[in-house]
DNA sequence: GAGTAATAAGACCTTCTTGGTCATATTATA
DNA sequence: TATAATATGACCAAGAAGGTCTTATTACTC
């Protein structure tokens, strides 16, 4: 799998925050449970979230989690980025100049370019896209339930 | 990192089979020390690549391994599944059906996209073509050394 | 047939990462 | 002061990754 279990998390939390407390404050409890990830784990991530400036924590009573930017600045790449990857392909890539071989590797380019479409896809892809797109197919969903009575 | 140790050493074995041997048999001892791979530890990379049938192995005085089918019908993404991968974004892509929320989900798209554009990537590069690449540089590594005499 | 050069196979081992829990501290509000 | 929230760090179990070692097996050559 290329993503970890905290990277996917993250990813479902820092959606679920901006869906549901759209720019407000949102309970890592409760966030938990809507996400289906075991809680004190997701304290774990969201220490992380907040760490590198994606998340602002509050304490306290009323405290909770809200994102430290406009939804359309956060994107999934950043996000997997500060969970920790991984976004690279190969070693050679993670740390250039240490593989010997790196200019007469045949390789090389295509791992380049796997990777940069990889960080293309992700980078190209805001929270703000993906709550709006929450929201559709939330609606669609409570629709066809509708329908269905 | 994306690609395991064994993936990538799987690929350098592969390639170098294609550009030294041609077709022909190359031997294994050999194949290591050209490209730095602990010579144990590939053996178990070649039993991987012969059982995927992607190698054929010959044992005995003379024996060796070699292609087992053309250079131009294998690609990367064949010799990284053989090499256990991994080539699924996330869970949800490896096992569908299992995630409950797979069909409201906002990102699940974004997941598959992201894997297709890297499979298609992988999966369009042939050992042909990277064997070919191999000797070009080789032969323009050879040129500028020569031309630096 | 003996010797030898090669791969096959499987047990084993060490180290690191992942995913996760627990206990305790800190902070802010009412 | 009680309480509701996050912060932090220690801890732990399981699994995978990377690699070694030993013992077959096979096939060629003399």
């Amino acid at each position: 799998m290329i993503l970890s279990r905290s990277a996917a998390y993250g990813v479902r939390a820092m959606i679920d925050v901006a869906t549901v407390a759209d720019g407000g404050i949102a309970i890592t409890r409760e966030v938990a449970k809507r996400q289906d990830i075991p809680q004190v784990f997701l304290t774990k991530i969201i220490q992380r979230l907040a760490q590198a400036g994606l998340l602002e924590a509050h304490r306290g009573a009323h405290g909770g989690i809200r994102l430290a930017r406009p939804a359309g600045e956060i994107t999934l790449r950043q996000i997997i980025e500060v969970m920790g990857g991984p976004l690279f392909m190969n070693y050679c890539l993670f740390r250039p100049g240490e593989c010997p071989r790196e200019k007469d590797c045949p390789v090389h380019d295509v791992w380049l370019e796997a990777q940069e479409k990889l960080l293309e896809t992700l980078g190209n892809c805001t929270l703000a896209y993906l709550a709006e797109r929450s929201k559709e197919l939330c609606s669609k969903q409570t629709n066809s339930a509708n329908q269905s009575k």
